[in-house]
DNA sequence: AAATTTATGTCAGCCATGTTGACATAAATT
DNA sequence: AATTTATGTCAACATGGCTGACATAAATTT
């Protein structure tokens, strides 16, 4: 019903200042459209375990942080502790995920997966990877480069630095590949 | 705390493998870091409204498309009608959104934005598009025009087509620029 | 040693936004 | 005349946020 312009190459091109303009709207709903299909998939998979996008994303910050404390995790997540304390209690009750004093700092929780937290991780993050691959694969390979920088570009910028170490750490979950 | 390496531009480059491989924990973990601090900006302003991300999703939908019909934003939203009916009451009910019949098909209720709803969205448009502004010219000009196609690949398949047409129809919202 | 701060946990209640299921109405279509 | 479609509504429930208040143990400061 829609027809609609070509999106990667409008047709008529439209003045200098209306086409920038427009650009950033197609960005800004194609960053909704993506992100509501890109959760889609570890949605599906936790359900089957009764566990929801939270635990899905816990369990991912703790398996690519082994020993993460609570802060630590609390800054990542950027909730209240009283939110995180729900799923982590549910997590931890049902064998997932693991807490050791910390070594120096005894007050400290480190948080730990649990072997099957670990197997979970890998099979929420299976659809969701060959999703990103195939975006990455059709988008070329300058484009491969050029997607870390872009999605950093709109991190706040005192975030960016914080965020830039946190991911660029090697994985560690999933030791193979 | 962290060291970690560079993100853009890694020092030592590891087995091809492996660096695909993390490429995609990449992407994965700045998609999510960009979509919280993405939607930081709208939250804030319509806060002062004592309105939500939904209301403001939905006001952002029917300002680039105006006249579109509850089934169509439906799709667009994907929520059930009942969890839309909630926002959309409270947006007409304050003068922010406006019905009418549907002139071929009486039963329609096309939707409109009032005044208020277009200044609001022009309003919540504002920081949000500044900082979509300030990582494209931060990409530079070959990533401004590899985004869209980026982005579009992240959308489940079967869905590309209905979003494609859907972005890149020109402004409505805020004829000016 | 005592006082204070820090890391974490917990209780209780509230809010926003999603869900399902059932039913209602008017208009369009068959 | 019967059926389907577009929309709305009531009721109940789930998830995942939030605030505020308070508790405990360990580390740090005075």
């Amino acid at each position: 019903m829609d027809k609609g312009r070509a999106l990667i190459e409008p047709q008529a091109p439209v003045e200098p200042d209306d086409y920038a303009d427009h650009r950033l709207t197609e960005v800004i709903e194609l960053f909704f459209f993506a992100y509501r299909d890109f959760t889609s998939d570890p949605d599906e998979i936790l359900e089957k375990y009764e566990f929801g996008r939270a635990h899905g994303r816990v369990m991912h910050f703790v398996g690519r942080n082994p020993g993460i404390s609570v802060a630590e995790l609390l800054n990542i997540l950027r909730i209240t502790k009283q939110s995180l304390a729900r799923v982590l209690r549910e997590l931890i009750e049902r064998g997932f995920v693991r807490q050791e004093e910390g070594p120096r700092d005894r007050r400290q929780r480190l948080l730990f997966l649990s072997q099957a937290g670990i197997e979970l991780v890998r099979k929420v993050d299976v659809p969701q990877r060959a999703r990103v691959r195939r975006a990455l694969e059709a988008a070329g390979p300058e484009a491969r480069e050029l997607w870390p920088g872009m999605l950093l570009g709109i991190v706040n910028p005192e975030d960016r630095a914080a965020v830039s170490a946190l991911v660029s750490k090697p994985r560690v979950v999933g030791e193979d590949r």
